[in-house]
DNA sequence: ACTTTACGTCAGCCTTGTTGACATTCCAAG
DNA sequence: CTTGGAATGTCAACAAGGCTGACGTAAAGT
């Protein structure tokens, strides 16, 4: 590795020339864009003393009510000891409800609440408004270009997260 | 906000339709994504004992050699007290080496060392080698928008730091 | 001479990741 | 039916890596 490259693995792909310079400067793109992408969700979570695991309990349990714990752990990738640890403090703070499974008492499912709802809301406009903002900014093409290398991006398992989420509504 | 969206604050921009689902999509692209991205290098690094602070102060301790300390904490966005520490251990481990200023002897001007630039090499492959594929499986178009969103998506203060990096090469 | 700048370090805190130990519940084999 | 194992979730303790605040030192600037 190192030279500039040529062809592609996939038969129909278009010929793609990748100098490790222009692969360099699509890293720090992600670098930085990742830290705008979380900047305007920090700084309301922060008021609240709450964190980035906060934020995306509460965005999965928004988008799957009901989900229980041992899925919302493979869709966040963390142990179970790390997730329940935000998921006690969201409870305590009456922001998450956990109920017993009927069918399964093993189980909890998770609901927000209608505070927890609130701060959803609160964190999800902020984070699409930048969102809003950079899709306009960049046009129609470049968004549908953008949403295709970051699935190129996930591993296969992520990837197949992904499309269940975006499935599920 | 809530509704569908019309309309761009750009004149000349392309008119654009953004529903909060579609947004919520691009959302969720980006945090699956940028586990995609991260899991490589993060893979070599916890065989080192390493973390994320170690890769990221490599690579850009890479990226502009003799580059100070202050200027790194620009960079990087995190205090001193946190470069430092991290900092400490790669001299330590003889990655880095930190040489006093010619100029300004207040200063330290920070260079990878042969085996520093071994780990770098290492990380930055195995980085390169996911964007590669992404890159390719993508298209060349696709790159264009992507690149394109990221750099919408950033503050101005990061699209700066980003173009001085991206211009000093 | 005094102030400011650049850097290092110590102490202590918080969030969020980890592993280990444990309780509860379910289910299936005996 | 009982019992042992698997699945689910909770509590405890630790580590990494952020943060703030205080302080020291050396060099530059005024």
């Amino acid at each position: 590795m190192g030279e500039a490259e040529r062809a592609g693995p996939q038969g129909g792909e278009a010929l793609l020339f990748l100098t490790d310079e222009q692969l360099r400067q699509g890293i720090e793109a992600m670098f930085f864009a990742y830290r705008g992408f979380t900047a305007d969700p920090d700084r309301i979570l922060a008021t609240l003393s709450y964190g980035r695991a906060h934020h995306r309990a509460i965005h999965f349990i928004h988008c799957v009510p009901g989900t229980t714990v041992n899925n919302l752990l493979s869709i966040l990738g963390v142990t179970k000891q790390s997730l329940n640890r935000v998921l006690r403090t969201l409870i305590a703070d009456g922001l998450v409800e956990s109920r017993v499974g009927r069918l399964d008492k093993r189980e909890r499912h998770l609901y927000l609440t209608e505070r927890g709802e609130g701060l959803e809301r609160q964190l999800s406009d902020a984070q699409r408004a930048r969102m809003r903002q950079a899709y306009r900014q960049a046009g129609p093409e470049a968004v549908a270009g953008f949403r295709k290398v970051l699935e190129a991006m996930m591993d296969s398992e992520q990837h197949r997260q992904y499309r269940a989420l975006r499935d599920s509504r």
